[in-house]
RNA sequence: GCGCCUGUAGCUCAGCUGGAUAGAGCAACUGCCUUCUAAGCAGUGGGUCAGGAGUUCGAAUCUCUUCAGGCGCGCCA
C-alpha cells in the first residue's frame, strides 16, 4: 500500500501480484491477499507451534533482546524533597521510572537508576526549624508558623531528637515580633535559631535530613523500587566556593558567553532552546537558584558518560524542560541526549470520593498508606495502567475488589490457574512432561489462538521500550489472560489423554511464562495460588 | 495572552511513527458451576472517534481551526 503511489499502481493489484510470487516459497503454508491490499501469510503449522518450544527453553529470557545495544541510560526519578513522606503522586513516578528501567534493561540497555536528593537550600532549613519548634512546643494547635511542616512525622523526628540535644532557645523569644508574610516569618525564625544555638541547629539539621532520607528509602524498598545511586545536591558544593562543581558550571557558562550579569544577578541565555526568557542562576543577593544546582547536576550527569538521560518529572515541571535543554546545549552537549517524561498527577478515589490531599496541614494519603491498603503489586499495577502523561484516577476500591473489572487479579488468576493445572496433572500422572506430541490433534488446535498471542510478546516489549510506555505490557497481558480464561472454560484439560495433556501443558506453561515475564517487567510478582 | 496534556460506547479506558467491519471491562439484558479455582466463560444491545476544514488511494491517528476540561508560565522548589 505504501508502494502503490510510487509504482502508480492500485494497492490490491500489487498485493495479488506479490501473493503469486510468495505462494511459491515453500516455507509458507498459504498466502492470501485481502481487503484494500493486505497480504496474509499463513505459516506452516510445525513452525507456528514450535514457538512454544522456544519459550519453554528460553524461560525468563523470552522477550528480552539486545536492541538497546548496551547503551548507557540513566533514569532519574522520584527525587522528592526530603521534607516529608512520599505521597501517592510520588508513587506514580516511582512505579513508572522503575518499570521503564526494567524494560530498557530487558531490551539491552545498561540502566542506572538515580535519585537526586535536594539536601541543600531553604527547604531543609524549614524542615529543621519545624522539627526544632515541634520539640519545644507541645501544643501546635494555638499557634505554629504557617509555613512550617506540621505532619506527624515531624513530631516523630522531634521526639527522637529530644534524647540527643537540648535546644538552648525558648519558643516565645524565637517567634516574637514576627513579620506578617509567612515566607519572611519562617526565614526569620530560621535566623533566630541559628543565632541562638548554632550547634543544636547543625545537629538537628543533619539528623532530620537523615531521618527523612531513611524513611523515603524504606518506603521505596517496600514499594520494590531499587535505586543504583543516590545523588546529594549538596555534593555540588556552594557558589561561595570557587572550586565547587556549581561554580565550575557557572564559570564555564560565563566564559563561553552564555551567562551574563544583569541587575546584580547572573543569567543564563536560554535562546538556543526557545525558552520564553533568560533564567537567573545566581540571585542579586549572591545565593544560587535551584536552577543553578540543576544545571550543575545535569553537567555532572553528562560528564559521567551516559548515552541517554531520562528524567521523570511531575507534569507541573514541564515549563522547566526548555531551560534545562538550554543549559545542556550551552555546556557543549546535545539536548537530544535528554528525554524528559512527564508524569501527570494521580487522583485517589475511595468509596467513590476523591481523597483530599492537604500537604500544608500534613494530612495526606502517603504512598505507605496506599501500600498498606492494597499491597505493593496492585499499587504498581494500577499506577502503570495508564499512559504516564495522562491524568490517572486511581480507584482504591477497584484495586481491592474481586471482580473481573479488577484487571490485576484477572491476569494473576490466569497465572494461578495454570500453576494449579500443572500440579493437578502431575498428581494424576507423575510422568507427565511437556511434549508436543500430535499437532494435528483437534483438541490441540484449540491452543492456536494462545500460541499466536504469546508469539507477539517480544514485539510488545520492544514497543514498550521504544515508546517508554509500560502500559502497553499491561494491556497485552490482559488480552492474553482473556484468551486463556476463554480456553480454560471451553476445554477440560485433565480429561484428555496423557499424550494430549503433555502437548497442551507445553502450550499453557509457555502462556504462564509470558505472563510471568510481563509482570516482571512491571516489577510485579506472579501469584501461584488464589 | 503563551506553552504542554486531554476530549473515542451511559461509565473507566485501549487503539494514535495513517491501513481491513474502531476494541476491552463495567453498567443493562440472556445463558453457563454433580468435572481442572465462577476473582471465570458465552451471547445481545450500545459509536456523527468533541465540531469544522485540509493532506491522502485510505484519517480516531497527520496539519490547520473552533469549542470544552486539566496543568504550567517567580531572582519558589
Amino acid at each position: 500500500m505504501v508502494a502503490a503511489s510510487t509504482l502508480k499502481s492500485k494497492p490490491n493489484e500489487l498485493a495479488n501480484n506479490l501473493k503469486e510470487k510468495l505462494i511459491k516459497l515453500d516455507f509458507f503454508e498459504d498466502v492470501q491477499s485481502a481487503g484494500p491490499g493486505f497480504i496474509n501469510i499463513f505459516l506452516k503449522r510445525n513452525d507456528f507451534v514450535s514457538t512454544i518450544n522456544v519459550i519453554n527453553k528460553m524461560r525468563d529470557s523470552f522477550g528480552k533482546s539486545k536492541v538497546g545495544d548496551g547503551k548507557k541510560v540513566q533514569i532519574e526519578f522520584v527525587s522528592a524533597n526530603p521534607t516529608g513522606p512520599l505521597h501517592v503522586g510520588h508513587g506514580r513516578g516511582a512505579a513508572f521510572g522503575d518499570a521503564i528501567g526494567r524494560i530498557l534493561e530487558a531490551t539491552g540497555s545498561l540502566v542506572e537508576k538515580e535519585y537526586y536528593i535536594n539536601d541543600a537550600g531553604r527547604q531543609i532549613d524549614i524542615l529543621t526549624t519545624s522539627v526544632l519548634l515541634r520539640m519545644i512546643k507541645e501544643d501546635i494547635n494555638n499557634y505554629f508558623p504557617q509555613n512550617a511542616y506540621k505532619g506527624k512525622y515531624i513530631e516523630d523526628i522531634a521526639n527522637k531528637l529530644k534524647k540527643d540535644i537540648n535546644l538552648n532557645c525558648d519558643y516565645e523569644s524565637l517567634t516574637k515580633d514576627m513579620p506578617k508574610d509567612p515566607e519572611k516569618e519562617i526565614d526569620q525564625i530560621i535566623e533566630n535559631i541559628k543565632d541562638q544555638d548554632e550547634s543544636s541547629w547543625n545537629q538537628a539539621k543533619e539528623f532530620s535530613l537523615a531521618e527523612m532520607v531513611k524513611s523515603i528509602k524504606n518506603d521505596l524498598k517496600t514499594f520494590n523500587v531499587d535505586f543504583d545511586h543516590w545523588f546529594n545536591e549538596s555534593s555540588l558544593g556552594d557558589v561561595s566556593d570557587s572550586s565547587s562543581e556549581i561554580s565550575n558550571s557557572i564559570n564555564k557558562l560565563k566564559s563561553d558567553g552564555n551567562a551574563y550579569e544583569k541587575d546584580g544577578a547572573i543569567w543564563l541565555n536560554t535562546d538556543i532552546s526557545g525558552d520564553d526568557k533568560h533564567r537567573v542562576l545566581i540571585r542579586e543577593d549572591g545565593r544560587a537558584t535551584y536552577f543553578a544546582s540543576d544545571v550543575a547536576y545535569h553537567k555532572n550527569k553528562i560528564d559521567r558518560g551516559f548515552d541517554k538521560l531520562v528524567n521523570i518529572w511531575g507534569a507541573d515541571h514541564h515549563g522547566y524542560i526548555k531551560r534545562i535543554e538550554a543549559s545542556i546545549e550551552t555546556l557543549g552537549s546535545s539536548k537530544e541526549k535528554l528525554i524528559v517524561k512527564l508524569v501527570q498527577f494521580a487522583n485517589l478515589f475511595k468509596e467513590g470520593k476523591k481523597v483530599k490531599m492537604s500537604t500544608r496541614s500534613g494530612e495526606f494519603f502517603t504512598l505507605k498508606d496506599l501500600i498498606d491498603d492494597i499491597g505493593t503489586d496492585a499499587a504498581r499495577f494500577y499506577y502503570l495502567s495508564k499512559q504516564a502523561d495522562q491524568h490517572l484516577d486511581f480507584d482504591i476500591d477497584l484495586a481491592k475488589s474481586d471482580s473481573k473489572e479488577n484487571i490485576f487479579y484477572y491476569i494473576q488468576y490466569a497465572h494461578a490457574r495454570i500453576v494449579s493445572l500443572e500440579e493437578k496433572a502431575l498428581k494424576k500422572n507423575s510422568k507427565i512432561k511437556t511434549n508436543i506430541n500430535n499437532i494435528e490433534n483437534n483438541s490441540y488446535k484449540e491452543c492456536d489462538k494462545l500460541i499466536h498471542e504469546i508469539s507477539k510478546y517480544p514485539d510488545v516489549v520492544n514497543k514498550a521500550a521504544n515508546a517508554l510506555q509500560p502500559h502497553l505490557v499491561i494491556y497485552y497481558l490482559r488480552d492474553l489472560a482473556q484468551l486463556f480464561h476463554s480456553y480454560y472454560n471451553d476445554n477440560h484439560v485433565l480429561s484428555e489423554t496423557d499424550q494430549n495433556i503433555e502437548s497442551i501443558l507445553a502450550c499453557l506453561l509457555s502462556v504462564r511464562q509470558v505472563i510471568s515475564n510481563g509482570l516482571d517487567l512491571l516489577g510485579i510478582s506472579p501469584i501461584e495460588k488464589m
